[in-house]
DNA sequence: TTAATTTAGTTCGTACAACAACTATTCGTA
DNA sequence: TACGAATAGTTGTTGTACGAACTAAATTAA
């Protein structure tokens, strides 16, 4: 196939959203009030505690003003909290709060289910090539 | 590595807005007064002559409700145009102005050239592999 | 053939994505 | 150390995504 019409855009984002979308009715199933993108930050909150909007922004790939919103409105649910750095006092460090961590730990199970079935009939050598792929096409599209 | 802990969403999901950010990047450089996702319109539009807005709507894998709004601005910017289906009287029937085509063909040049610089250092198989991927994961989350 | 159901398309509400403009604070350098 | 540049975070605007409610027309069933 000519190179040119790799039309490897429309193929990633169609997947894209069918897998948002399986996830998201889990959690609908599952009584979790998170939309994707919520729960995507609250994870990686968890994972990374002590970092500040900057660094989670960078970590979730989000842009500050996205996550701002996100941030906002998981606050508003009591599931994430900002707290005044004290190195630097434009900074928010932000971390879980008691109900969030509940929360997460629940929902991580209802992620680790829709992981296995969206990986049915691909095996370990498909998942490195996929991040070896998604990676290099982010390469090919960093500051040109 | 635990099947559990293959989080392949987070990683298309990057990919996605990188490519999706290169390409709009590209069309503001060469004046092209489209979003990416109005131009997906306008070329699956180009490539299935004569579809109603419900078939228009699997082609392009984007819900209905979503797809009026795009036609609109399509229709705005004298790019497509709504004709009454004389089968039924229910459907529009979508096509491209001379002006559509017009753009159809420059903004399509655009996205070869992002095309390759995308799939840069991958190769046939690669591509293969990842139709075959994003295929099999659609597959999976296909009608619970 | 009427009545109930389904379908094509639109509109509404909420959330995410990106860019731009803005405030407050910190950093770099003269 | 003082001033200009850079940085963290917020807000506004436009566009897309999706479910739900809705209209009008077509289809199916009684």
């Amino acid at each position: 196939m000519n190179i040119e019409n790799r039309n490897f855009y429309f193929k990633i984002d169609a997947a894209n959203k069918k897998i948002k979308n399986y996830f998201q009715k889990k959690f609908d199933e599952a009584g979790i009030d998170l939309t994707v993108d919520q729960w995507l930050v609250l994870h990686h909150t968890a994972q990374n505690e002590g970092v500040n909007q900057k660094e989670l922004s960078d970590i979730v790939r989000k842009d500050t003003a996205t996550l701002t919103r996100i941030i906002d409105i998981l606050v508003k649910k009591d599931i994430l909290q900002r707290k005044n750095s004290e190195e630097d006092r434009r900074s928010f460090i932000i971390s879980l709060t008691k109900n969030g961590k509940e929360i997460h730990d629940k929902t991580y199970e209802v992620v680790k289910e829709g992981r296995k079935k969206g990986w049915q009939n691909l095996s370990e050598e498909d998942f490195d090539n996929l991040v070896r792929i998604m990676e290099t096409i982010n390469a090919n599209f960093d500051e040109v």
